[in-house]
DNA sequence: CCCTCTAGGATTGTCGACAATTTGCGTCCC
DNA sequence: GGGACGCAAATTGTCGACAATCCTAGAGGG
């Protein structure tokens, strides 16, 4: 109250975070960018001496990724980083389309289309950047964080939770089949035509395109699959 | 092997679930029901003492159910049952709509619509069942497990788990708001004009009856709200 | 030679106690 | 009397140790 607002604009409890969700953003990373492959079994002793904690937030740590759905646990043999069966690809990308298909609904009809255009136009031109100096990991980054804006620009706190683990589970797919994506000028241009359909307001071409990029991803990821059939004939894989 | 097929059919290891997941099951089935209400503080110390475990599984638990949104932890405070505001309403059945519509998506297109259709109309049967016996409770139940149905159908892990929250909240609301529905025979009505599109393979009159299920939800849980809108007006509420 | 049973090691599951932090209330000063 | 400070109770966060369970390797018997 005798602070005039717009000062100390970003002052935050010291330890805003607890442990556990400091553990559990590391590991997430860590199985985002592959350094903990998919199988690899994660022992708790381990970990908890490489972190210098004891095992109980770890533990809790490890609860969240499992009921994320990035770790399997298996009762007393222990925790593994999930791998991604080709059927898995399938039905990842299945669910991103759903979800995001309904943030750009929101975003379309929320009435700041605008502001939230040039949000996204700010990711892309990171996109650019990265494919400009050939670094195909920054780019997978800000593609990523392009979709991760759109769908916190719809607003929608459930939207945003259910999103988080899916896109970790993108950029696992990206890393583990080290996608030779398409020309990174299409891939750029994709999402360019995205925001400029948002930025018109034009719902069909704005689904219709979303669609497409997904549909692209699959194929290009999870070869002779379609989200347009309704299961993912290759392999059982899926339940 | 020594065993022919068919014999012990549905024989699990004595202990299947942790004991986490079981404490995390009931206290999602209390909040389901409305018998630990919204607001309410979880003492970690009581909670344990009345389960009879120690705190260390019971944390767990606790974890578990913040990290699928039915808990929100302020560090050092407690935990509480989250309070559903007007706009989480509307956020819930917008999101419900968007993981509801894929998964009618992949029933349609699976190849097995009657199969699934014959599923889906055990639960009206549920459903009419609890209707003639004026039970809102009963009914309540078999509403939602219809839905979970549908979503299981869809054969998508990813699609299930991010609705297994979702339905929870669901209910949450059903049980916060005593919705006094419609006239019950038109709520199983609804459900199954639902199942025979799905028979029919008729993707539009299907996604059609589906979407409008949602939004006769939502304008009777908050009136004034509408999922053909962008954002929920009424209120602040949601981020 | 193969199968079975047993002992060992290792890992997870659980517990009780200690430490850190927050909140509420009582007290003191102005 | 009003406000700020400080103390104390209660709650969460963290830790180390013990117990239960499972995999593996090896010996013994068929």
């Amino acid at each position: 109250m005798a602070l005039p607002p717009g000062m100390l604009p970003e002052i935050e409890p010291v330890s805003r975070e607890s442990t556990a969700a400091v553990i559990a953003r590391q590991l997430r990373d860590a199985i985002m960018t592959g350094a903990l492959p998919p199988g690899t079994q994660l022992g708790e002793t381990e970990l908890a001496a490489r972190f210098q904690v004891s095992r109980g937030p770890l533990r809790e740590a490890m609860q969240h990724l499992v009921s994320e759905g990035l770790l399997r646990s298996e009762r007393h043999r222990g925790l593994f980083v999930i791998d991604l069966e080709p059927g898995d690809v399938y039905d990842i990308y299945a669910a991103r389309s759903a979800i995001e298909r309904a943030a750009m609904l929101r975003a379309l009809r929320g009435g700041d289309r605008d502001r939230i255009a040039d949000v996204l136009e700010q990711t892309v031109t990171e996109m650019a950047t990265a494919a400009s100096e050939d670094d195909p990991t920054a780019l997978s980054t800000a593609d990523l964080k392009f979709h991760e804006a759109l769908i916190n620009a719809s607003g929608s706190k459930r939207l945003v939770r259910m999103a988080r683990t899916l896109l970790i589970e993108t950029r696992m797919c990206l890393t583990a089949l080290q996608s030779t994506y398409q020309r990174v000028e299409e891939r750029v241009e994709e999402h360019t035509k995205l925001i400029q359909a948002l930025r018109d307001g034009d719902e069909e071409t704005a689904l219709t395109l979303l669609e497409a990029h997904m549909e692209d991803a699959v194929q290009r990821l999870a070869p002779g699959t379609s989200l347009r059939d309704g299961e993912a004939p290759p392999v059982p894989g899926n339940a």
